[in-house]
DNA sequence: AACTATGTTCTGCATAACAGAACGCAAGAA
DNA sequence: TTCTTGCGTTCTGTTATGCAGAACATAGTT
């Protein structure tokens, strides 16, 4: 299974018309606009006109899309249906009933956005999340996968990973530039990977947007195993600062460990 | 097209596989469970093993559906990509940056969940949620179609539509009996869709289920059109309590509707 | 060790899904 | 007005695609 040797034709799904609806989905969610034309989305996946057509015509019986007459043409966008399959979604992985609580908690106490992640196939994905109070609120989006290396979540879930997973993870995903600050080596993450292990929070020093800084922490179940990592967003500041954050975020962070059964950091069994 | 006369066959979608695809997805979103098999999936939407097990690899390789090894077994769930699908089908709908801070500012203020709704195909749909502090929580999903004749955001919502268009509505959906204070007549609740209409703010009391009580109110854009509503949920309380909740409400939803560039209630210019 | 209940692969046929062309419609230009 | 252009939508023939059922594999059970 993993060593199929053929990977000449990485975008041949078995079913072919599903593979498509799903490009059809996924070009819907990465419009920037505020919705997309027959046309459009048919150049977008690649397909003839009619094709598209029938595609959504199939998604918009369903709620999958919703289209809105605008004029003579028609703008197709995400359905409804969507929003509910994704919280199921969410719900589905329990840690975040249990988590979102604290996340608010977490939040009143640093007047931060706070977010909720796990691991999905070597990509952070955010899967819980509570703003910052006030206007001032950092653009931050749920599911969207982002890689690991230069993320707070991220970098705590893989500190807490075996060597060599960590290193098939960043091999096949790549460890690209975002900014000056970024770590673009194995060697260098991995090193960065043991003091986290040891400190019990991770940092995102403007790895991945200049001005950015986040704190994480990993959550653990009864089995001592990471299964997600809690952060929280502010903009660049002083050390002291910093260190302060990642004790509240680590403190946070055990709170739901110990809710769900897990042992706090400190008291986490294997160094590593 | 809304004048279909054949509804013989409501199941029949353009293309096959794809509808077939969206079952499972919704068939994974209606299961209680925390999974299900090939073969439970296969017989949930009525096809074959091997037919479900192609949908679900397809799904799976794009991240649609997710999958977990448990003994020799294999239990499927949604995956985290219906996050960000949902997430952005939400984020298309400007209103929600938008309301969400008010309605926290709703659920600080009553110390109870808060909902942002949206008027879907007829159907009342959730689209933002602030749940109550504290360990009480009413369990609400986002995204769910519930029937707007007994739900307050329905209600708050019909009211402002033209009465045919109610009654259109209605007669497609029906009024099933939730309990026993249910309206199950179109008349009957014209009547109180005159009343909401007036006093700004719609009451869902026990109609849905016995002992929750709802009030809702119509949020307006530019166009004075009720773009959408939003409640609180609460227990049976009494009336005096119940007025008072409906003018806070009735209050935040206006702030919203300033906030669009629509007018308060109390500024509206037709009566209906 | 046989048995059962899973998930997975194989195979051949019917039909469903595709592309391209034709059509309808609305808005803008001449 | 009339022509033109750009949409969305319908039609139609051909192909290969997706389907069911059976065979295979594997793990837990008696």
């Amino acid at each position: 299974m993993s060593s199929t040797p053929d990977e000449s034709t990485p975008d041949k799904y078995p079913l072919r018309s599903v593979g498509r609806a799903l490009d059809v989905l996924e070009a819907l969610g990465a419009g920037d606009s505020k919705g997309m034309g027959v046309g459009e989305i048919a150049a977008a996946i690649g397909v003839s006109r009619s094709t598209a057509f029938t595609l959504l015509q199939t998604m918009v019986a369903r709620g999958f899309v919703a289209d809105t007459r605008v004029g003579n043409g028609r703008l197709y966008r995400l359905g409804l249906a969507l929003v509910h399959l994704g919280d199921r979604a969410v719900a589905e992985m329990g840690i975040t009933q249990i988590a979102t609580p604290i996340l608010q908690q977490l939040t009143d106490a640093t007047k931060l956005t706070s977010r909720l992640a796990v691991l999905d196939d070597g990509h952070a994905v955010a899967i819980g999340r509570v703003d910052a109070p006030g206007p001032f609120r950092m653009m931050s989006s749920l599911g969207r996968r982002e890689l690991p290396h230069c993320s707070s979540v991220g970098k705590a879930l893989l500190a807490r990973l075996p060597q060599d997973e960590v290193k098939a993870i960043l091999k096949r995903l790549g460890m690209p530039r975002r900014t000056e600050h970024t770590l673009t080596t194995p060697a260098a993450l991995i090193e960065e990977l043991k003091v986290i292990a040891e400190r019990g929070y991770s940092l995102d020093n403007e790895e991945d947007n200049i001005g950015v800084l986040c704190v994480g922490a990993a959550i653990y179940d009864r089995n001592s195993a990471a299964v997600a990592a809690i952060s929280v967003t502010t903009m660049k500041r002083a050390d002291e600062d910093v260190h302060r954050l990642g004790a509240i975020v680590r403190a946070h962070a055990d709170r739901i460990s110990l809710l769900l059964g897990g042992p706090a950091h400190a008291a986490l069994p294997s160094p590593r």
